[in-house]
DNA sequence: GTTGGTGCAAATGATTTGCAAAAGG
DNA sequence: CCTTTTGCAAATCATTTGCACCAAC
C-alpha cells in the first residue's frame, strides 16, 4: 500500500491525474513479477470490464516515462513489463523449454564497468535478456 | 565470393534451392553491417523489382534456421539482422540519440562463465543488444 | 516431373491514434 | 471550469500465411 501511495503521489507531482484505471494497472503491476499488456488488460478487467486496451498502454507509457516500470522485448511478439525495485535483476530466457529466470545485477558489474571505462557507454541494465539454454534443455536438439 | 559458393553449398546440402532471389538477399546482407527487412527489400528491388517482402522474410528464415545470420531487436519495432562472422560482437544501443555502436565478445566471457557455472545456464550470446547512453548523450535529460 | 520457391493479396496481432464524452483537481 | 484521461473505433506497421503459378534439380 506504501508504494502505491509513492506513486500516486509522484503522478500527482508530475501534473498528472489519479484515475481508478491507473489504480488497477498499478497494483496489476505490482502483484505479477513480469506482465504483458494483455495480462494486465485481462486482470484490470476482472473487475472493471470497461478498460481498453489503449488505456492500459497509455498508463504503461506513463509510468515508463516516469521509470516506474522497466519494458523489456522477451524475444516474442509481446512486450514484458515489470515493476522496478531497489534491487535491479536480469532475465535468462531459455530458447529451449520459455522457462524465464532470473539472475543478479552483480553478474553485470564488471560488464558496466568495463564498458564505462573503456567505450565511455553508460550502460543502462535495468533489465537485461539473454538468451540461450537451461540446464535441463542443453541435451536436445537445437532450433530443429 | 568464396562466402557465396560455400553457403550456395549448405543451401543445397539441406534440400533447398538455389534461387536469383535467394543470393540477392545473401549479397545484400554481407554488403551490409546490419540490416532490416526491409532495407533488404530495398536493396533487392533495385535491380529486380518483382521482389516480395514475404521472399525476404522467408529467405531470412532459412538463413536464421542454418545459423548464417542472426536476428536481433534492437528496441525499435523492426528486427536487425547480421551476417554471423567468425567473431562474435554486440552492440551498444544509445537510447539519447540512437546511435548503434559495436562492442567486443570478449567482454562477456566473464558474465557467460559466470552464469555456467554458478545458474548451469548456457547463454547464446550471438548478439547481445546493451541499451543505455553513449558518451556524448550522457550530460543530457532523460526520455524528457 | 517433383518438390520447393515465389509473388500476390489478404490475414494477423501488437501497439497507436483521433475524437467526443467523462472525470479529476 | 479547464485539462487530462478514457473508450471506442479505426489506423499502423512489421511479420505471416494461403494459394496458384513457376522454377530448380
Amino acid at each position: 500500500m506504501s508504494c502505491e501511495t509513492e506513486t500516486m503521489a509522484a503522478l500527482r507531482a508530475s501534473g498528472r491525474r489519479i484515475t481508478p484505471q491507473r489504480m488497477m494497472i498499478l497494483t496489476s503491476l505490482r502483484h505479477a513479477g513480469h506482465t504483458t499488456a494483455a495480462a494486465i488488460l485481462q486482470a484490470v478487467q476482472t473487475r472493471y470490464p470497461y478498460v481498453d486496451v489503449s488505456t492500459v498502454y497509455r498508463t504503461l507509457d506513463v509510468l515508463k516515462s516516469m521509470r516506474l516500470i522497466s519494458e523489456t522485448h522477451l524475444g516474442g511478439d509481446e512486450a514484458t513489463f515489470e515493476w522496478v525495485g531497489h534491487e535491479p535483476h536480469h532475465h535468462l530466457v531459455c530458447q529451449g523449454c520459455g522457462a524465464i529466470s532470473e539472475f543478479d545485477h552483480r553478474y553485470l558489474t564488471t560488464l558496466v564497468d568495463a564498458l564505462a571505462h573503456d567505450v565511455g557507454f553508460q550502460a543502462n541494465v535495468d533489465h537485461l535478456a539473454i538468451f540461450g539454454k537451461c540446464s535441463a534443455c542443453q541435451g536436445r536438439a537445437p532450433t530443429s
